[in-house]
DNA sequence: TTGAGGATTCTC
DNA sequence: AGAATCCTCAAA
Protein backbone atom coordinates (compact mmCIF):
# COMPACT_ATOMS: atom_id res chain seq x y z
CA UNK A 1 0.00 0.00 0.00
CA UNK A 2 1.76 3.01 -0.97
CA UNK A 3 1.33 6.15 1.43
CA UNK A 4 0.70 8.84 -0.35
CA UNK A 5 3.55 11.30 0.74
CA UNK A 6 3.39 15.50 0.22
CA UNK A 7 6.09 16.64 -1.97
CA UNK A 8 8.53 17.66 1.11
CA UNK A 9 8.37 14.46 3.28
CA UNK A 10 11.44 13.30 3.55
CA UNK A 11 13.09 10.30 0.37
CA UNK A 12 15.04 7.57 1.78
CA UNK A 13 15.59 4.16 0.96
CA UNK A 14 18.19 2.30 3.16
CA UNK A 15 20.65 0.13 0.38
CA UNK A 16 20.65 3.23 -1.97
CA UNK A 17 22.84 6.17 -2.42
CA UNK A 18 21.72 8.89 -5.18
CA UNK A 19 20.13 12.16 -6.42
CA UNK A 20 16.46 11.95 -8.01
CA UNK A 21 16.92 13.36 -11.44
CA UNK A 22 16.08 16.92 -11.76
CA UNK A 23 12.92 18.08 -13.54
CA UNK A 24 15.25 19.31 -16.79
CA UNK A 25 16.56 15.94 -17.59
CA UNK A 26 13.44 14.83 -18.71
CA UNK A 27 12.33 18.26 -19.95
CA UNK A 28 14.29 16.72 -23.19
CA UNK A 29 13.14 14.97 -26.64
CA UNK A 30 12.20 11.36 -25.67
CA UNK A 31 14.66 9.98 -27.98
CA UNK A 32 17.44 11.55 -25.96
CA UNK A 33 15.94 10.47 -22.33
CA UNK A 34 15.73 7.27 -23.07
CA UNK A 35 19.23 5.78 -23.40
CA UNK A 36 20.66 7.66 -20.88
CA UNK A 37 17.77 6.39 -18.52
CA UNK A 38 19.65 2.97 -19.07
CA UNK A 39 21.76 2.47 -15.79
CA UNK A 40 19.52 4.84 -13.74
CA UNK A 41 17.58 3.49 -10.19
CA UNK A 42 13.63 3.12 -10.05
CA UNK A 43 13.28 3.61 -6.52
CA UNK A 44 9.90 3.11 -4.23
CA UNK A 45 10.10 4.36 -0.80
CA UNK A 46 9.74 1.04 0.57
CA UNK A 47 13.00 -0.48 -0.27
CA UNK A 48 12.28 -1.64 -3.86
CA UNK A 49 14.81 -0.56 -6.09
CA UNK A 50 15.46 -1.85 -9.49
CA UNK A 51 18.20 -0.56 -11.97
CA UNK A 52 16.86 0.51 -15.54
CA UNK A 53 17.95 -1.99 -18.16
CA UNK A 54 15.37 -1.73 -21.06
CA UNK A 55 13.41 1.45 -22.45
CA UNK A 56 11.33 2.58 -25.89
CA UNK A 57 10.67 6.13 -26.96
CA UNK A 58 7.51 7.20 -28.33
CA UNK A 59 6.79 10.83 -29.84
CA UNK A 60 3.46 11.84 -29.49
CA UNK A 61 2.23 13.39 -32.30
CA UNK A 62 5.40 12.83 -34.83
CA UNK A 63 4.94 8.97 -34.01
CA UNK A 64 2.30 6.64 -34.89
CA UNK A 65 2.43 4.15 -32.44
CA UNK A 66 2.23 6.42 -29.25
CA UNK A 67 -1.43 6.98 -27.37
CA UNK A 68 -0.91 10.60 -27.41
CA UNK A 69 -0.72 10.14 -31.51
CA UNK A 70 -4.48 11.37 -31.95
CA UNK A 71 -4.38 14.08 -29.38
CA UNK A 72 -5.72 15.01 -26.23
CA UNK A 73 -7.72 11.93 -25.25
CA UNK A 74 -9.05 10.39 -21.78
CA UNK A 75 -5.07 9.07 -21.77
CA UNK A 76 -3.81 12.73 -21.34
CA UNK A 77 -1.28 11.67 -18.69
CA UNK A 78 1.51 11.81 -21.57
CA UNK A 79 0.67 15.24 -22.34
CA UNK A 80 1.20 16.77 -18.82
CA UNK A 81 4.92 18.38 -17.21
CA UNK A 82 7.75 16.26 -17.75
CA UNK A 83 8.95 13.83 -15.05
CA UNK A 84 5.36 12.72 -14.17
CA UNK A 85 4.28 9.22 -14.89
CA UNK A 86 2.03 8.51 -17.49
CA UNK A 87 0.69 4.61 -16.02
CA UNK A 88 -2.03 3.09 -18.47
CA UNK A 89 -3.67 -0.36 -18.76
CA UNK A 90 -3.40 -2.56 -21.73
CA UNK A 91 -4.30 -6.69 -23.30
CA UNK A 92 -7.55 -6.76 -20.16
CA UNK A 93 -4.88 -7.45 -17.29
CA UNK A 94 -1.46 -5.24 -17.77
CA UNK A 95 -0.26 -2.26 -16.42
CA UNK A 96 2.45 -0.12 -18.70
CA UNK A 97 4.66 2.77 -16.86
CA UNK A 98 6.05 5.49 -18.94
CA UNK A 99 7.74 8.92 -17.71
CA UNK A 100 6.59 11.85 -19.34
CA UNK A 101 9.11 13.79 -21.57
CA UNK A 102 9.57 17.37 -23.43
CA UNK A 103 6.90 20.26 -23.12
CA UNK A 104 3.94 20.06 -21.59
CA UNK A 105 1.15 19.19 -24.85
CA UNK A 106 3.84 17.39 -26.34
CA UNK A 107 2.57 14.00 -25.44
CA UNK A 108 5.66 12.30 -25.61
CA UNK A 109 7.29 9.78 -23.08
CA UNK A 110 9.33 6.52 -22.54
CA UNK A 111 8.08 3.41 -21.70
CA UNK A 112 10.08 1.54 -18.75
CA UNK A 113 10.22 -1.53 -20.27
CA UNK A 114 12.43 -4.03 -18.26
CA UNK A 115 14.77 -3.59 -14.52
CA UNK A 116 16.97 -5.51 -12.94
CA UNK A 117 15.90 -5.67 -9.23
CA UNK A 118 18.76 -4.75 -6.84
CA UNK A 119 16.81 -4.63 -3.64
CA UNK A 120 13.06 -5.18 -2.06
CA UNK A 121 12.97 -8.23 -4.33
CA UNK A 122 11.29 -10.02 -0.84
CA UNK A 123 8.70 -7.27 -1.80
CA UNK A 124 7.75 -7.97 -5.43
CA UNK A 125 7.74 -11.90 -5.34
CA UNK A 126 4.74 -12.16 -3.58
CA UNK A 127 3.45 -10.00 -6.54
CA UNK A 128 4.84 -11.99 -9.83
CA UNK A 129 3.85 -15.70 -8.38
CA UNK A 130 5.07 -16.44 -11.76
CA UNK A 131 8.49 -15.46 -11.25
CA UNK A 132 11.21 -18.00 -10.41
CA UNK A 133 14.38 -16.26 -10.51
CA UNK A 134 15.11 -12.31 -10.00
CA UNK A 135 15.39 -12.37 -13.96
CA UNK A 136 11.75 -12.84 -14.15
CA UNK A 137 11.21 -10.11 -11.75
CA UNK A 138 11.06 -7.01 -13.99
CA UNK A 139 11.74 -8.47 -18.00
CA UNK A 140 9.34 -6.82 -18.97
CA UNK A 141 6.74 -3.71 -18.96
CA UNK A 142 4.21 -5.44 -17.50
CA UNK A 143 6.37 -7.48 -15.33
CA UNK A 144 8.26 -4.13 -13.77
CA UNK A 145 4.72 -2.62 -13.47
CA UNK A 146 3.55 -5.50 -11.31
CA UNK A 147 7.08 -6.08 -9.49
CA UNK A 148 6.72 -2.19 -8.18
CA UNK A 149 2.79 -2.40 -7.77
CA UNK A 150 2.90 0.38 -10.36
CA UNK A 151 -1.19 0.81 -11.61
CA UNK A 152 -3.91 3.27 -11.87
CA UNK A 153 -3.40 4.89 -8.63
CA UNK A 154 0.60 6.05 -9.88
CA UNK A 155 -0.93 7.55 -12.72
CA UNK A 156 0.56 11.13 -12.35
CA UNK A 157 2.79 10.40 -9.96
CA UNK A 158 5.74 13.04 -10.12
CA UNK A 159 9.23 11.63 -10.18
CA UNK A 160 10.90 14.76 -9.53
CA UNK A 161 9.23 15.68 -6.21
CA UNK A 162 8.40 11.69 -5.52
CA UNK A 163 4.97 13.09 -4.85
CA UNK A 164 3.97 9.28 -4.71
CA UNK A 165 7.32 7.80 -2.67
CA UNK A 166 8.77 6.64 -6.02
CA UNK A 167 11.08 8.50 -8.30
CA UNK A 168 14.44 7.60 -10.50
CA UNK A 169 17.80 8.33 -8.51
CA UNK A 170 21.53 8.39 -10.33
CA UNK A 171 23.80 6.81 -8.22
CA UNK A 172 27.16 7.52 -10.58
CA UNK A 173 26.70 4.33 -12.99
CA UNK A 174 26.67 6.11 -16.61
CA UNK A 175 24.56 4.92 -19.04
CA UNK A 176 26.23 2.30 -20.96
CA UNK A 177 28.39 2.94 -24.13
CA UNK A 178 27.16 0.51 -26.51
CA UNK A 179 23.44 0.17 -25.79
CA UNK A 180 21.59 -2.05 -27.87
CA UNK A 181 19.50 -0.34 -30.42
CA UNK A 182 16.31 -1.99 -32.64
CA UNK A 183 12.71 -1.77 -33.20
CA UNK A 184 9.80 -1.22 -30.47
CA UNK A 185 8.16 -4.12 -29.51
CA UNK A 186 4.47 -5.09 -29.35
CA UNK A 187 3.06 -2.06 -31.85
CA UNK A 188 1.41 -2.20 -34.85
CA UNK A 189 2.29 0.84 -36.48
CA UNK A 190 5.91 2.63 -37.20
CA UNK A 191 7.06 -0.44 -36.48
CA UNK A 192 10.94 0.14 -38.29
CA UNK A 193 11.78 3.11 -35.25
CA UNK A 194 14.58 1.97 -33.94
CA UNK A 195 13.41 3.67 -30.76
CA UNK A 196 14.31 0.69 -27.81
CA UNK A 197 17.16 0.48 -26.19
CA UNK A 198 18.83 -2.27 -23.88
CA UNK A 199 22.01 -2.87 -21.62
CA UNK A 200 23.91 -5.42 -24.22
CA UNK A 201 23.55 -8.58 -22.88
CA UNK A 202 21.94 -8.34 -20.42
CA UNK A 203 19.58 -11.09 -18.35
CA UNK A 204 16.88 -8.66 -17.57
CA UNK A 205 15.70 -7.69 -20.92
CA UNK A 206 12.14 -8.37 -21.81
CA UNK A 207 13.24 -10.05 -25.07
CA UNK A 208 16.94 -11.44 -25.69
CA UNK A 209 18.94 -10.92 -28.54
CA UNK A 210 17.99 -14.23 -31.32
CA UNK A 211 20.14 -16.29 -31.01
CA UNK A 212 23.41 -16.28 -33.47
CA UNK A 213 22.64 -19.53 -35.18
CA UNK A 214 20.05 -21.43 -35.53
CA UNK A 215 20.59 -25.11 -36.54
CA UNK A 216 17.69 -26.71 -38.53
CA UNK A 217 17.11 -30.50 -38.29
CA UNK A 218 17.92 -31.78 -42.13
CA UNK A 219 15.25 -32.09 -44.55
C1' DT B 1 14.26 -24.40 -26.24
C1' DT B 2 10.77 -22.59 -29.17
C1' DG B 3 6.23 -21.40 -30.66
C1' DA B 4 1.21 -20.98 -30.44
C1' DG B 5 -2.90 -19.47 -28.16
C1' DG B 6 -5.86 -17.76 -24.39
C1' DA B 7 -6.82 -14.43 -20.81
C1' DT B 8 -9.59 -10.08 -19.99
C1' DT B 9 -10.95 -4.95 -19.83
C1' DC B 10 -10.15 -0.39 -21.27
C1' DT B 11 -10.23 2.96 -25.13
C1' DC B 12 -11.70 4.66 -29.40
C1' DA C 1 -12.18 -4.25 -32.55
C1' DG C 2 -7.77 -4.22 -31.09
C1' DA C 3 -4.33 -3.39 -27.65
C1' DA C 4 3.29 -0.30 -25.91
C1' DT C 5 1.72 -8.34 -22.66
C1' DC C 6 2.35 -12.48 -19.93
C1' DC C 7 1.77 -17.23 -18.94
C1' DT C 8 0.97 -22.08 -19.90
C1' DC C 9 1.31 -25.99 -22.48
C1' DA C 10 2.96 -28.97 -26.12
C1' DA C 11 6.47 -30.67 -29.22
C1' DA C 12 11.14 -31.54 -30.69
Amino acid sequence: MPKQTGPDAPFTVQPVDGTRLPRAFYQRPSTVVAPELLNKLLVRNDGRVARIVEIEAYAGSDDPAAHSWRGMTARNSMFGEAGHLYVYFTYGMHWGSNVVCGDVGEGVAVLLRAAAPVAGQELMYPLRPAARRDHDLASGPGKLSQAFGLDRHFDGADLVTASHGITILDDGMAPPDDPVVGPRIGITRAVDFPWRWHVRDHRHVSVRAPRAATPKRPA
